[in-house]
DNA sequence: ATAATAACTTGCAATTTGAAAGTAATATCA
DNA sequence: TGATATTACTTTCAAATTGCAAGTTATTAT
């Protein structure tokens, strides 16, 4: 067994949370998948973090099989595999800008773009709205490109 | 070096916030201290996940190394810590908060309130309302007794 | 005085991680 | 068409981290 195999079983839902995604990496391959709409493995390699790729391919499995990210076959090239999200994962939008929010407003030397925090906190639902249309554009973008 | 030291340096601040909190344990820790009112090293442990004391003690070390957690004597007993969250540590509320409803709204067998996430994700605002009205009526019941 | 208790620390085996190199299946270039 | 690149991984192995069990130290309770 791996990951969080050591770990009691319990039922409370912040363990549940923590088993898929209390570690070092997966939540920063899901920043990739929800914020920056990466799709691709070299996409997540490229990241400023330096994921290893036996780290990442074990990620993305898992991920997967929990039904939180689809693999799928890139129609133009046969190399490539196109991951995304599923509902399941992109509702763990919330869950991503929470801690962005927190890190950005504790965090002197944050890269996040000014008064982000501040105009989240101030109104999430709002945040949110907008975060879904900017998303919505992006994929316009690569559809159409 | 230890934890996080083997990830490159980002200025994201989900990266930040995971060098903090980005593994098995820490959240939980977080949870018991900010919507348990857990206190004491050995409540910690009588957690249902059971966490080693010795990964207990170097997770709250780092936590109060990093000013999210302070630990102070007991003045009825010499033996034992207080830990308590700081702001920076209480303002960590609204992530547990969405894991917390990630997690009841994905886990068939959660251990969550019946409809917690429902009414959370319907008024997240109200939500943090009443619980800062729970947490403070748990304060007050334990200055008391 | 003796035994409990609380909060740790230590020792060590087992698991996980990470860096580097390798592989297999395509695609592109000369 | 044959050689070279690219893409998405897998393999190997040393080093780091984890977790269990068993101490340790300082109080407090009996």
């Amino acid at each position: 067994m791996s990951h969080s195999s050591r770990r009691e079983k319990s039922n409370c839902p912040i363990s549940y949370s923590l088993d898929l995604f209390g570690d070092r990496w997966t939540l920063l391959v899901l920043r990739d998948l929800i914020l920056h709409g990466k799709t691709r493995f070299a996409e997540f390699q490229d990241s400023d973090e330096k994921i290893a790729s036996n780290i990442l391919a074990e990620r993305l499995r898992r991920l997967e099989g929990q039904g939180v990210v689809v693999r799928q076959k890139d129609p133009t090239d046969a190399r490539q595999k196109i991951y995304a999200v599923t509902d399941k994962g992109r509702s763990l939008t919330p869950v991503l800008l929470e801690i962005a929010a927190w890190g950005a407003s504790h965090d002197p030397q944050t890269g996040a773009p000014d008064g982000f925090a501040n105009s989240f906190y101030a109104d999430r639902e709002g945040y949110y709205r907008e975060h879904r249309r900017r998303i919505a554009e992006l994929l316009e973008k690569q559809d159409a490109g």
